[in-house]
DNA sequence: CTTGTAGCTCTAGTCACTAGAGGAATTATC
DNA sequence: GATAATTCCTCTAGTGACTAGAGCTACAAG
């Protein structure tokens, strides 16, 4: 039996985030001692180690908690499971791509500027007139 | 003049954002109309597009608050607006960084995955056993 | 038995908005 | 000039995934 900071320190996860994950309905209401502290089980180890790594591979909790549902029926098949990671995939492909173009704005900002007054500051200059950019955002 | 409304259409920023971005002091309180309606001139118009372009580009509120101040004082060396720049190229490089990684243990995981019943899944193997993972994370 | 740590609940704060209620002002139409 | 439609006002609360803090209780060590 473990208590809350026990589980904490085994899985990385935060103590108010434990609990915050209980109410968000994703691992179950742990049992209680005399004096109403959590006693969590191996099983509530492993549960809370694969929220943390699908947390960490940046799914959502609606996403985790659908794919706990599934997990739960190994007879199913996989199909649904696969397709919230692809979807997740096709999330972060989008961001990196609008990011880089982010980046590639900012480094051309950046190298156009002499750094001397801020009255001929390209930084300042480019954010005041949008025409200074290259592409759309 | 115009209304919150012709502004709102102008710079493509919402009617409620332009309250807000009043609220959190990035443009000033604007005149008013007899019946205590925001009224707007061509200066604002050019501030508030300014701040579209910077939210575009990122930058998080205070970084945009210390741009503002910075544009006011033509004469100051301009290094510290292209410091706050280059910080947040820096802070956007991160996470594209991460986002890649991600993106690469995703690609694994699902190409790992034959696509029948969830008790085989890799999706939900590589989830529950982090010891199925390339890299930290 | 006392002290210190860890636990409990509940509320509020983070960020940059967004949504909605309930009411007043302005503009367009007749 | 009356009415209707639209826009505007303020204020509050909600988003996601936590985090911080107040005020209290439980438990373990010495």
């Amino acid at each position: 039996m473990l208590s809350i900071g026990d589980l904490s320190k085994r899985t990385g996860v935060k103590v108010p985030t434990i609990r915050y994950y209980e109410q968000m309905g994703l691992i179950e209401a742990a049992e209680r001692s005399e004096g109403n502290q959590r006693r969590y089980e191996r099983q509530d180890l492993e549960r809370l180690a694969f929220i943390r790594h699908a947390r960490d591979l940046g799914l959502d909790i609606p996403a985790i908690r659908d794919l706990i549902a599934l997990s739960q029926h190994p007879d199913l098949p996989c199909a649904n499971a696969d397709r919230i990671a692809a979807d997740h995939l096709s999330a972060v492909r989008e961001k990196i791509e609008k990011l880089k173009k982010l980046e590639h704005e900012l480094e051309r900002i950046i190298s156009h500027c002499d750094g001397h007054s801020i009255e001929d500051c390209y930084v300042i200059r480019a954010l005041s007139d949008h025409g200074l950019c290259e592409g759309e955002h």
